[in-house]
RNA sequence: GGGCUCGUAGCUUAGGCUGGUUGGAGCGCUCGGCUGAUAACCGAGAGGUCCGGAGUUCAAAUCUCCGCGGGCCCA
């Protein structure tokens, strides 16, 4: 017969962990895990490749947390799950990091220093932290193969990713346009939307009202359209004016300057900000209409100097963005400098034209300018508007606005050349495949992401850096015919010389292909690709699709049944991924999307490198562990909620959880292991067994139906809590509590083997739930508990199937019964509380009352011996059921609980007294037999001193007193014991006074071999 | 500035979709009790403008609107 290995009562949990990993490694568990399941329904997940040129952060650890619940639930759940790891490797952020290293801060520096051996820093750097990550990954229990990952930055990879922009390209939504982004002028370089909303100052600029001159008005005086602007260096690019279609714009006439009148155009709303009320200032009000009514009216140019190509300019232009919150009602736009003035123009056909160079100044055309830093012109600008008197008013104007976060500079909006998806022209597409995706939380949907679909822009793809995917366009020299590459084998075949074995740059660049127009030659355009489109390509790149498919892998992978990231990820990867996979494929690239909340601070403030408040779960890890921080997490809240991470916290309920569980199998080992008692060797169906036996199994399979509809749905938190619920009250402080006795009786017996079994079972059933959860202390306990006694059991708990819950168990009567049962046993103490009488002192009886409504209940607590726990429990001698209350007067303690009413007798008698001091005499030596740390089975003699009196009951309840604390025999002493007998060299007698019910009581216990 | 989201006791939170007795619980605090699995547990108590305001309704933590504050994303 085999035997349960007996246990510590507090584990080393973290040296526990160790031993799990070692043997998970040993035995191969997570490869067989999957292997086992191979040929089953598929549950097909992407990991969103993390970059590991940065530490691992708590975010990252929950996001990998929640991964692993999920993928081993479905693995038990029978799924066949394959997951594989990924790297994203390009980008900006990686470059940047490079760039401090080597304190290089243009691009020309970069370039100065070798675009080659920067790339090769580069490549270096995205795996310079890959050693902690995958610490990180194993010792947090997530089972991913990192043996075998997709890189972004492979040639297969890359490949992939051409094969997918060609694919765009021939549907001709792969196009070159100008893109306004934020610019650095010093540093020559753009800035991600992130960088800028680092650099924001309030910082105090001009605020100039200027007059634009119609062309062709009929009035004798000459008619100006008023416009505001903060930037006037912007002005040399000014191509349009914009109104809005449907405000109301007013002609006025205003006395200027020293009696000159001038005839303004605005916005009715705005003329008290603008001109001032008209007691201020008088004017005269000559004309109203709708702003659409000034469409297409052309107005003379401020200046000459700009060059403007590809259409009409100067042209009053209608647009809804125009607002009447500042200003006049009317905008003043250049497309050079302005994301929304470049959309008009293009929406207007209007013409463009960029007046300032890569550096922040004027370019020669700009004559008198030419050279001069932007912002440094803004003083020659006004002083020439006010020569020309088109300067209407000066004002300075206090706002925020972006300055570079590197260095300083103040950043320019800034056309640049670029090119882009049409993603506008599927907006339709994606919104349907959006459809076909379930959302958690499910707001997402049609909120933050649906809304952002609504109104998709095109993606401006092209990057003006070095280390990415580069883009595989070859442009003519000659006559300026473009060619997308969409395969290795391709470009050989078009290549003019040789063809490099790395697809980056600079290699890439020296590739030259021989136009099939004319004969030219054709080079790569410079830009590489945005990263974002390397991670939404991850389906079918990581295949290397449709290359090396023979096997059909993509298929077979796609869509996604899950994928899961924190919510930045919204517009980040979840819509990369849509976006590729819509322009592709037409369909949606996963099924279910969990948006996870972040990790914040103790102070609720989010965790980050730059504010030094990010905790080293490392030290979680060596402290606490994995189970530990795992549980938090689940528990903390539901998934899609920020969690205020406080190692508190975890503390805390690794004290409620952890060891309540831990010490439910504790005990059942340390009495097991004393009855050598074995799971096999008995077989008692449940329903020949006890009801509190048949109660626990209910409360199990019902917890077991909900946890899998919490999981089901995501609400990861739920589920948790329910089992945390179930094993804190049910389990520990109920069931186990409540069955103490049952396992204490030293004889072998039928009610001993139904507590057994069902303790047993419980637990066993209990670490498969929890596995997925859990998963280092549900191996730990599965091993003794199963593995111990059956080698035929699979030999981990995560190779076992999900327990599915046995209806026949569930009874949701019994459930009902006993929570009255736990009830009237709250109420009782309340009862007892109330009177004085505290539990250890037994009295009479108690009645109980029931309500109609409850009456059934009752009935049933009755018919189940459930009467039996209350005895016990209120420590009463009888328990009466009765259709009504005692007769008043005489010594019973009402309360009353959910519709039924506790009556308890308050009335002792020195039967009851005697008693109650007994009962004290045995909880005062069970407890000095701890102090002692004897086993369990160890027998004692007690000797005692005390008045007649106490004398008296003790010899009355001598027997009860032995068996309760099993001691052999129980003697007055005469002559007095020492306090501390044990400390006197070979003398084992322990002693103490007391003082019991008021009298003096000595009590003294010598364990027996 | 815009979109989405969250706001309940000192702290962590349940409830909110579907309005209905005194808004539950855990940690911490005070008092009492229980205990040979448990650093656990049980009972009582103190602690709440359910972020604020308005509205709908016989009735609002819950529904609507307007604010305020935190978070994320976008400008």
């Amino acid at each position: 017969m085999s035997q349960f290995r007996r246990e510590a009562q507090r584990p080393d949990f973290v040296r526990l962990e160790e031993e799990i990993l070692a043997l998970w490694d040993r035995e191969k568990t997570f490869e067989r895990s999957v292997e086992q399941r191979r040929g089953r329904e598929k549950f097909v997940f992407i990991e969103g490749p993390p970059t590991a040129n940065g530490l691992p952060h708590p975010g990252h650890i929950l996001t990998r947390a929640v991964k692993d619940l999920i993928l081993r639930y479905k693995t038990m759940r029978g799924f066949y799950a394959p997951r594989r790891a990924g790297w994203d490797t390009h980008g900006l952020p990686v470059e940047i990091e490079v760039e401090k290293e080597l304190g290089l801060n243009t691009k020309g520096e970069i370039e100065k220093f070798g675009i080659e051996r920067f790339n090769q820093r580069c490549r270096d750097s995205v795996f310079r932290y890959e050693k902690e990550w995958v610490n990180a990954t194993r010792r947090v229990g997530f089972w991913i193969d990192m043996d075998s990952p997709y890189i972004t930055f492979k040639n297969t990879y890359i490949e992939s990713v051409w094969w997918s922009l060609k694919e765009i390209w021939k549907r001709g939504l792969l196009y070159k346009g100008y893109k306004v982004v934020p610019f650095c002028p010093r540093c020559e370089t753009t800035l991600s939307s992130h960088e800028v909303a680092q650099g924001y100052r309030d910082v105090e600029d001009p605020s100039i009202y200027v007059k634009f001159r119609m062309k062709s008005e009929s009035h004798a005086s000459p008619v100006y359209l008023l416009a505001w602007t903060t930037t006037p260096w912007t002005l040399i690019g000014n191509i349009a004016l914009a109104v809005h279609p449907q405000y109301t714009y007013v002609k006025v006439r205003v006395k200027e300057g020293e009696g000159e009148e001038s005839i303004l155009i605005l916005a009715e709303a705005r003329l008290d900000d603008v001109l001032g009320t008209q007691e201020e200032q008088e004017y005269e009000i000559l004309e109203r209409f709708k702003g659409e009514a000034l469409a297409d009216t052309e107005y003379e140019p401020l200046f000459e100097y700009a060059k403007i190509t590809g259409g009409d300019s100067h042209k009053v232009v209608t647009a809804d963005f125009v607002s009447l919150e500042e200003g006049t009602g009317i905008v003043h736009i250049a497309p050079a400098f302005g994301e929304v003035d470049y959309e008009v123009c293009r929406r207007h056909n209007l013409g463009f034209t960029q007046p300032v160079d890569t550096k922040g100044r004027f370019k020669e055309e700009v004559t008198p300018l030419a050279g001069v830093f932007v912002k440094d012109a803004d003083d020659t600008i006004i002083k020439w508007l006010k020569e020309r008197g088109v300067l209407f008013k000066e004002a300075r104007y206090l706002h925020s606005y972006p300055f570079c976060w590197r260095c300083g500079s103040p950043l320019l909006y800034y056309a640049r050349e670029s090119w882009f998806i049409a993603m506008s022209a599927l907006r339709d597409n994606l919104i349907a495949n959006n459809e076909k995706i379930r959302w958690y939380p499910s707001h997402l949907k049609y909120g933050r992401f649906g809304n952002f679909l609504e109104n998709i822009e095109d993606w401006a793809l092209s990057r003006e850096r070095f280390w990415g995917t580069p883009l595989n366009i070859w442009v003519c020299s000659s006559c300026g015919a473009e060619h997308c590459v969409g395969s290795i084998k391709e470009l050989r075949e078009r290549a003019e010389g040789p063809v490099p074995d790395d697809l980056h740059r600079p290699y890439i660049d020296a590739v030259e292909l021989r136009c099939e127009n004319c004969g030219g030659k054709m080079k790569r355009v410079k830009e590489v690709i945005d990263c974002w489109y390397d991670s939404g390509s991850a389906p079918f790149a990581q295949w290397h699709y449709p290359f090396e498919d023979g096997n059909g892998k993509f298929r077979e992978n796609y869509p996604a049944d899950f994928i899961t990231e924190a919510i930045d990820q919204t517009r980040g990867w979840f819509y990369s991924l849509l976006a590729v996979s819509t322009a592709i494929f037409d369909e949606p690239p996963y099924l279910n999307v969990l948006s996870l909340g972040h990790i914040l601070d103790e102070k609720g403030v989010k965790m980050s490198k730059s504010r030094g408040n990010v905790v080293d779960i490392n030290t979680i890890f060596n402290k606490e562990g994995a189970d530990a921080l795992r549980w938090y997490f689940f528990t903390a809240g539901p998934p899609y909620e920020d969690i205020r991470f406080s190692e508190r916290d975890i503390v805390e309920r690794n004290k409620k959880f952890m060891n309540t569980f831990w010490n439910s199998y504790f005990f059942f080992i340390t009495y097991a292991t004393i009855d050598k008692f074995s799971p096999r060797a008995k077989a008692i169906p449940v329903e020949n067994r006890a009801p509190i036996d048949r109660w626990i199994l209910s409360r199990l399979n019902s917890v077991n139906k909900e946890v899998i509809a919490a999981i089901e749905s995501f609400d990861i938190h739920v589920a948790a809590r329910k089992l945390e619920d179930f094993v804190v009250n049910d389990l520990s402080n109920w069931y186990i509590r409540r069955s103490r006795r049952r396992f204490w009786v030293p004889e072998a017996n039928i009610d001993k083997d139904c507590a057994y079994l069902t303790l047993y079972e419980v637990l066993v059933k209990l670490c498969k739930l929890l596995a997925p959860f859990v998963p280092f202390i549900t191996e730990y306990i599965y091993q003794n508990l199963v593995r111990g006694c059956d080698p035929e059991q699979p030999d981990s708990v995560h190779l076992c199937d999900y327990p599915a819950p046995v209806e026949s168990q569930i009874d949701i009567e019994l459930e009902e019964s006993m929570l009255m049962v736990i009830k009237l046993v709250e109420a009782g103490r309340r009862a007892r509380s109330e009177a004085g009488l505290k539990i250890r002192q037994p009295l009479k009886d108690v009645v109980i009352v029931c309500g109609e409504a409850e009456a059934g209940k009752c009935e049933k607590v009755r018919q189940l011996n459930l009467g039996e726990i209350l005895r016990d429990e209120l420590n009463v001698h009888e328990v009466k059921f009765a259709t009504s209350a005692p007769a008043a007067g005489i010594g019973y303690k009402q309360v009353s609980v959910d519709g039924a009413a506790l009556f308890l007798n308050t009335q002792l008698d020195k039967e009851l007294r005697d008693e109650g001091l007994v009962r004290d005499i045995v909880r005062r030596v069970q407890g000095m037999r701890k102090e002692l740390e004897l086993e369990y089975t160890a027998e004692i003699r007690i000797m005692y001193e005390a008045a007649e009196e106490v004398e008296e009951a003790i010899e009355k309840f001598a027997s009860y007193i032995c068996a309760e604390t099993l001691a052999v025999e129980i003697s007055r002493v005469r002559e007095r014991e020492s306090e501390r007998g044990g400390e006197r060299g070979e003398e084992r007698i322990y002693g103490k006074n007391w003082k019991i019910a008021g009298k003096n009581v000595y009590l003294a216990i010598e364990p027996l071999n």
